[in-house]
DNA sequence: TTTAAGATGCATTTTATGTGAATCTTTATT
DNA sequence: AATAAAGATTCACATAAAATGCATCTTAAA
């Protein structure tokens, strides 16, 4: 059972921007922080902007921040906007093929799990995970002025 | 985010097997019912048959029969020994890169969601699945006999 | 001794995910 | 205007985990 890469980065681009609220952040200095390739990055946090948990500024001094609060942003709508499927298996999908499926009540345990493991991420906010602010940014080297490289 | 179909098939086989205590249970005719080839079935069989769940009888005449009682099977307990790994993101693993490890909360409050879904998994036995046996049996065209060819 | 069953190991295929290059668009600065 | 610096978009490719299947071995009843 995994996330996928792209979620868990997707957190990690909002723990970066919640830890430098004071400037734009460029995707260039996140993928060079997270040893990732800048295209690679791009990918995450378009979809980010599409989602509107982050608003990006194009061109010259252009880069990232947050659209919306820390504490408006839970972990768990990050998971359910990010992730591909929460189809756990086969008969999750429309056209699961499964015999057992009419009287089968697996579906339906695993349904509420899912839920229990969506809920439970739900208690925890973006602020919540940046708290230790000086930490985190002694930990990403984030400084108050833009990097010049 | 998914289960693997082996730990799907691995519940739907001690499902069959629970909707069919009274015989012995061929690999082959399992693997017609649910439509996949008996050299896949028979992975997901053997480490149901490794981990106690199961016990396989070889030769003619064999078969396989549940060792534990349904109501002593967890779904939880199934799905943590079927599924191969429970690291979330990349930080699960003990060779992990990321910058935020040493002050990061996701990892705790990832943790805790998974503990949630696995416990309310835990809620749920084999014997809850199986209560409408006579409903499974006719769904999985069980017979009190064992089928021939 | 033949047949029917499970067990094991190997090889292949498939699919989801990850990765990166190239190019386009936008905007501040000079 | 021109240039440089940023994000956005599109395409193609790589990789690893799952899934799948074949061949062969082992066991035991008839």
């Amino acid at each position: 059972m995994h996330i996928t890469q792209h979620t868990d980065y997707a957190l990690r681009v909002l723990i970066y921007l919640g830890a430098c609220p004071e400037r734009r952040v460029t995707i260039k200095e996140m993928a060079s922080s997270f040893d990732i390739s800048r295209s690679h990055l791009m990918k995450i946090v378009t979809r980010l902007v599409t989602d509107g948990f982050v608003e990006g500024v194009r061109g010259k001094g252009g880069g990232l921040r947050l659209l919306r609060a820390p504490a408006d942003i839970g972990v768990g709508e990050v998971v359910r906007r990010m992730e591909p499927g929460f189809d756990l298996v086969e008969c999750f999908r429309t056209d699961s093929s499964c015999l057992l499926s009419p009287g089968c009540r697996l579906k339906s345990a695993l349904r509420t799990a899912l839920q229990a493991f969506l809920e439970s991420l739900d208690t925890t906010t973006l602020a919540d995970l940046i708290v230790n602010q000086p930490r985190l940014r002694s930990l990403l080297n984030v400084t108050a002025i833009r990097p010049s490289a």
